[in-house]
DNA sequence: TGCGCACATGCAGGAGAATCGATGCAGTGG
DNA sequence: CCACTGCATCGATTCTCCTGCATGTGCGCA
C-alpha cells in the first residue's frame, strides 16, 4: 500500500469539513476510517500523551526538545521522534528559534478529534457541528 | 510486560471518576499516559472504527459477527478478535442469545474519552498554564 | 574559521499487533 | 444422538513501530 503517513498531516484537515462522525448516523467509509485511525494512533502511545501534556502544561504553552527528554525519561531522538509524528498529524506546531525547537499544540486539533467522536448520544440526528 | 490488557476493560473506569484530563492543567502521570493509550490504541484502527460504526447504526443498535464480517471483508477469526479488543477497551458489551452473539456500544464510553480530550475548553484548573 | 550545542535523520533490534487457516466449543435442528 | 451453524481460540506469519546508538545539519560563539 502506498503513503499513508504522509497524508496524515492532512488527515485533520480532510476531517474537519464535513460531519465525518465515526459513530453518527450511518457507517463510516473506510477511507475515513483510516484518517481517523491515522490521527488516534498518533495520539494512542503513552509517551505521546505525556509529550502533549507536558507542552500544554509549559511556561507559554511551549517546550523544546531539551525540557522533555528528562521528564519523559527517553532519549532525545526518541523525543524528536514522538514530536515528529504528533506534528505530522497535526497536533502539533514546530517554530524554530535560535539553536532551539518550540512545540505548541494545536488546540483545534485535538477538539476535533474530541468532536468527532462525540455525536453519537449527542443529539437525535445530523446536527453537523 | 506483565498484564495490561487484562486490565484495559477496567482502563475507562479508573478514568471515570476524576479529571484526569491529559490536556488539562498539569502533566499527567505515567499510570494515565498507559491506560488512555491502551484505550484509544483500541479504537486506533480503521477496522475496529468501521466495526463500531457499523453496530451503531445497525438495527437496534446491535449486530452479530455474522452480519459484519462482508461488510468489513475481514475473516470472521479477524472480526472476532477486533470485537473482544474493543470489549475489552469497555467500548462494547456482548450478550450471547441462542447461537449468536450481538455486539452493542456503551455510549458513555466514547462520550468518557471525548471529555478526556475536551478539556482545554472551559475547564478552569488551580493552577491555570 | 573552527568548535560546541540543540535537534533531526538513518539504521537496526526487538516487541507488539493484524491477519488468516485450522480447530475447539456451545447451542439448534433433525 | 448426530450433524450443522455461529462464534471463540490457537498457532503461525507478516508487518508495524517503539527505542536507542551513531551520525548528519544548522546555528551561535570564541
Amino acid at each position: 500500500m502506498g503513503g499513508r503517513m504522509e497524508i496524515v498531516g492532512t488527515a485533520l484537515a480532510e476531517m474537519t469539513m464535513p460531519q465525518i462522525s465515526p459513530l453518527a448516523g450511518e457507517p463510516i467509509e473506510r477511507a475515513d476510517a483510516e484518517r481517523l485511525a491515522g490521527v488516534l494512533k498518533a495520539l494512542a502511545d503513552p509517551a505521546r500523551l505525556r509529550l502533549l501534556s507536558l507542552i500544554q502544561s509549559a511556561t507559554d504553552g511551549e517546550a523544546c526538545v531539551c525540557d522533555l527528554t528528562a521528564p519523559l525519561g527517553l532519549s532525545q531522538p526518541t523525543v524528536s521522534h514522538h514530536l515528529r509524528i504528533l506534528t505530522e498529524a497535526g497536533l502539533l506546531e514546530r517554530e524554530k528559534r535560535g539553536v532551539w525547537a518550540y512545540y505548541r499544540l494545536v488546540p483545534s486539533a485535538i477538539a476535533t478529534i474530541a468532536d468527532l467522536l462525540t455525536p453519537p448520544r449527542k443529539r437525535a440526528t445530523k446536527k453537523a457541528r
